[in-house]
DNA sequence: TAGCGTTATATTAATAAAAGAATAACGAAA
DNA sequence: TTTCGTTATTCTTTTATTAATATAACGCTA
């Protein structure tokens, strides 16, 4: 028996910020497009897009710095508050889920 | 901004034991019936009756004794290993959330 | 100006989850 | 033996979620 868990932002109860826009951010910041990154991770366009709409509009400010057009096509990059919300989320996660599995561990022995 | 966070357990990946079932078994001692539990939920009983089968099979364990027919129409226990399930999960839980929230305060503060 | 790959958005189709209905068995009591 | 409310199980219907599709605009280059 293994433990999971799941941790996520809300604003007024609101799902804002998690597991999966966290990693959809790091895919568009590595791809440097929100297209790319969502046909990597086998997900619909308009999904990502979505995501990427609902947790801005929650938030109340922008994420991505959106460019359509050009010879490229255009493409999407981070801003910086998106970058921090990465960072923190990110290493908040692993010191979260490292003391809960410890946790985890002390309360389920023997059960 | 808002921490929300979940815990369950699994067993070859598929969800055994959480926050749902854990309301539900509660529930379900408090009332002594499956059925009742469903209605006071407003859950439909075949959905309720899965949960419970479900976390049963994968446990390898019963958490339900019942019985049907006679005059009440018969009901539901619980056996003392979901007790001791629901003891230990709702420990661990308080211990978790509170946790976890320590951290999020700490890494969120001024995000 | 035409073509390209992107963003942006709404609409429609497909899939998954949950509810609901149907049926049978149980066993005490009238 | 009939009645009752429960458990147990399967199947169908409804609802909610997700994916797919369609369309337009953008702006660089040839």
């Amino acid at each position: 028996m293994k433990l999971e868990c799941r941790f996520w932002m809300t604003v007024d109860g609101e799902k804002v910020f998690g597991r999966g826009p966290c990693i959809l951010l790091k895919n568009i910041d590595r791809l440097g497009s929100l297209n790319r990154a969502a046909k990597e991770m086998n997900m619909s366009y308009s999904k990502a897009w979505s995501i990427i709409h609902r947790a801005e509009k929650a938030l109340g400010y922008s994420l991505l710095e959106t460019k359509s057009g050009g010879l490229d096509g255009g493409g999407s990059s981070l801003t910086w508050e998106a970058k921090k919300l990465i960072k923190v989320y990110e290493k908040f996660l692993m010191e979260a889920e490292e003391l809960v599995n410890k946790l985890y561990e002390e309360h389920f022995k023997g059960v």
